[in-house]
DNA sequence: CGAAAGGCTCTTTTT
DNA sequence: GAGCCTTTCG
């Protein structure tokens, strides 16, 4: 059988160029997964490579489980060999196995942003500064982009000017220690760890060059600089690197991905074969052409010729909304229609929106409707309180040096420890250099050199907590993972601590689920179990758990969303300051990002499209007024259905596409009362004089003529009219 | 030390 | 609207 016949031509030359580099430039909906399977199944299948030579690399994790399951059908043979997953998964096996020569012991926990947050306020703090004036966040943005890039400290502070560069650069230096200490990497670590242990370590590089001979990488328009250097090493003996990408899609650059990476790999792999994917399988031309449109207006890009035999297909939907509750009203409306039609299924159908608080009034909307929806997301089920607190009890059992998990469980349940007894304790392990777990295990059984500081009180409610660790740490060893679990939830009497706080029972129920979780790693030995979940749980996404099968609309973002594809999606919030997101609006690189954030949510969709924004929304609690995104206005009308303005529980067509051309629509809380004369200022247009003003049901609309803007008609309950003089 | 209440700020996207 | 911090009181 010809592996590669089901293969249109630009593909099967993508997956039979296996030696050298190759860059493949595929479009949106071009089978580029197909082309990646089929690859790697040429690879072993034809080519007789052996699965345990073969690297490839995924965005997530779900992405690399569904690449193997069609993997699996495709070669029918041990798919296990093969190295697949994402970058930070791999360099975790990497530094497991290698790390100890750059000074990374095999017991290292991973600390996720929350962990890194908390972390980077000790930092600042201990190196002397004010973590209100130099807000954790900002200085973790600039710490991690520097290891996106594999500066170190050193390095930062050297090339550093300024104020705040120096306080940051400091405050990297002592988060790193801090970080070194708790024998703990962050994201960043896994990476730039691994490209310093290949620079310093030719022999461990080597290893790893000649046991991967084939890279593959996909989603290279996200990847940042560690990652491209990392692809550099390992690809540097053989040279057979894959990578696949579009920078129409590069929608990552807040997290360091770097476009660059896509045109230096030309530079880095000159002999390199480029092959375009520009037919599309997934979408209409209606929508495909829609797409299309709205990323040409991109200025930084080179110009795409993608195409489909797929029919024309339904016009796209724009629809106008008064509120979010409005918008989440007829999305719900519209899929029940569309249900009733016959024509989808629930699973079928995708809201997209670029925040993740605007999931909220959605799913009101669909409560209340009781139509089936799931969340990617959403709930967030390991950064939750609860779930957090267990999962660093166990942290804590697994590696007594992890500080983080230590000072977030040492009073939870209560036990009276309090603030003064941790900065006391925290000094004193300071002054020895020790971690804060052997200081507490100094105070409770002192020696003889080493006074703790603490009254007999104190080291009494220490000596309760050190108890506790002392006993899970020796069951730890015996124990199966979930029996473990019962007995630090038992021994720590975290049931009935949860149960006491608001929300308890549904706490609870977050505890079982994670027990639930670590079930699938009981077979494991005690250790490794443990070690293996702690490290699963810190690197799942949240796409990861996402379960297409269930039949239920999927809301999701329009990040998480790359990759998927669904039938009908719907686009939430299309306005300015949402989508384009108010963040981009002073920097054209970001602006357009958020186009292409735009169009992939666009090209998610097979058959349908529902572009939809709201007139007025609820923003940080109070209620601004919008206007409609400037991407609609690159679509052209040909593609439009008539836009709807719809309007709240009559379903009402409006039938007019103009109302953002003519109008900004907006609202005030106060109506004033209009007559021609009178002097206004609106929030777009500026100053104007009021032309006429008459009653339109319920409302009047107003005509105005702004000097210089021309003259406008308006509704008096959607624009901001401030009346003046 | 801890619970409760009130005040503050900040809101993008996530491996 | 939420999460974090500070203040206050027991």
């Amino acid at each position: 059988m010809d592996i590669l016949a089901a293969l249109n031509p630009a593909q099967r030359e993508a997956a039979e160029a296996i030696n050298g580099p190759v860059l493949i430039l595929a479009g949106p909906g071009s089978g580029k997964t197909r082309v990646i399977t089929h690859r790697i199944a040429y690879l072993v299948k034809v080519c007789g490579i052996s699965p345990h030579r073969i690297m490839a690399v995924t965005f997530t994790n779900k992405a690399a489980r569904e690449m193997e399951e069609r993997l699996k059908k495709l070669i029918s043979g041990s798919v296990k060999e093969l190295t697949m997953g994402t970058f930070h998964a791999i360099c975790a096996r990497i530094l497991r196995q290698d790390g100890r020569v750059v000074g990374v012991e095999p017991r290292f926990v991973i600390y996720d942003r929350a962990d890194q947050l908390s972390l980077v306020k000790r930092a600042i703090k201990e190196t002397g500064f004010d973590p209100k004036q130099y807000i954790p966040s900002a200085v973790l943005s600039v710490i991690s982009n520097s290891k996106s890039q594999v500066i170190t400290p050193e390095a930062f502070i050297q090339r550093g000017s300024g104020n705040f560069d120096e306080v940051t650069g400091r405050t990297y230096e002592k988060y790193q220690q801090l970080l070194n200490q708790s024998n703990a990497l962050d994201f960043d670590d896994l990476l730039m760890k691994v490209v310093q242990l290949f620079d310093s370590q030719p022999e461990v590089l080597d290893k790893y060059q000649e046991r991967y001979i084939h890279l593959l990488v996909d989603e290279f328009q996200d990847t940042n600089l560690v990652q491209y250097r990392l692809v550099k090493q390992l690809a540097g003996k053989y040279r057979n690197v894959c990578v696949v990408g579009d920078p129409d899609q590069s929608i990552y650059s807040w997290r360091s991905a770097d476009l660059r990476n896509i045109m230096n790999f030309e530079k880095d792999y000159p002999e390199a074969r480029v092959v375009l994917l520009e037919q599309n399988y997934r979408s209409t031309k209606a929508i495909l052409e829609t797409a299309s449109n709205i990323i040409s207006a991109n200025q930084e890009r080179k110009p795409t010729q993608l195409w489909t035999e797929n029919k024309q297909g339904e016009l796209i939907n724009i629809v106008s909304a008064s509120t979010q509750q409005e918008e989440a009203q007829y999305v719900v409306n519209e899929v029940e229609r569309l249900l009733r039609q016959g024509e989808v299924r629930l699973a079928d159908c995708a809201v997209m929106y670029r925040t993740n608080a605007q999931s909220r009034a959605l799913e009101e909307a669909f409560i209340r409707y009781g139509t089936p929806y799931k969340l990617v997301a959403g709930t967030r089920f390991y950064e939750r309180r609860e779930v957090k607190d267990v999962i660093a009890y166990l942290r804590l059992i697994h590696n007594q040096q992890d500080s983080v998990s230590l000072l977030r469980i040492i009073n939870i349940p209560q036990r009276s420890i309090g603030e003064r007894t941790l900065s006391q304790l925290a000094s004193w392990a300071n002054s020895l250099g020790i971690s804060h777990y052997r200081a507490l295990q100094l105070a409770v059984n002192p020696e003889d050199d080493k006074q703790p500081p603490f009254n007999p009180r104190t080291i009494r409610v220490l000596s309760g907590f050190y108890e506790i660790m002392e006993e899970l740490i020796i069951r730890s060893r015996e124990l199966g993972l979930v029996e473990l679990f019962n007995l630090v939830v038992k021994k720590t009497g975290y049931r009935e601590y949860i149960m006491n706080t608001t929300d308890g029972e549904e706490r609870w129920e977050n505890v079982l689920e994670l027990r639930t979780v670590a079930r699938q790693y009981s077979d494991l030995e005690p250790v490794e179990g443990l070690s293996v979940f702690l490290e699963g749980v810190t690197l799942v996404s949240d796409v990861d758990t996402y379960d297409e099968s269930v039949g239920a609309v999927t809301l999701i973002t329009l990040h998480q969303a790359k990759g998927l594809e669904f039938p009908v999606v719907f686009i939430v919030g299309l306005e300015e300051g949402i989508l384009p997101h108010i963040r981009s609006f002073d920097d054209p690189a970001q602006m357009e990002e958020e186009r292409r954030l735009c169009y992939v949510g666009v090209t998610r969709a097979k058959k349908r499209v529902y572009l939809i924004y709201a007139l007025r929304r609820n923003l940080m609690g109070s209620s601004t007024a919008n206007s409609p995104s400037r991407f609609l206005k690159d679509i052209p009308s040909h593609l439009i259905a008539g836009a709807d303005l719809w309007r709240g529980e009559e379903s009402q067509l409006r039938g007019s596409i103009s109302c953002w051309e003519s109008d900004t629509p907006a609202i005030t809380i106060d109506l004033p009362e209009l007559k021609a004369g009178d002097r206004v200022i609106h929030s777009q247009f500026g100053r104007g004089v009021v032309v006429s003003c008459h009653p339109v049901n319920d409302d009047s609309e107003v005509v105005v003529a702004f000097p210089g803007m021309g003259v406008k008609k308006l509704l008096l309950s959607f624009a901001r009219l401030e009346k003046v003089g």
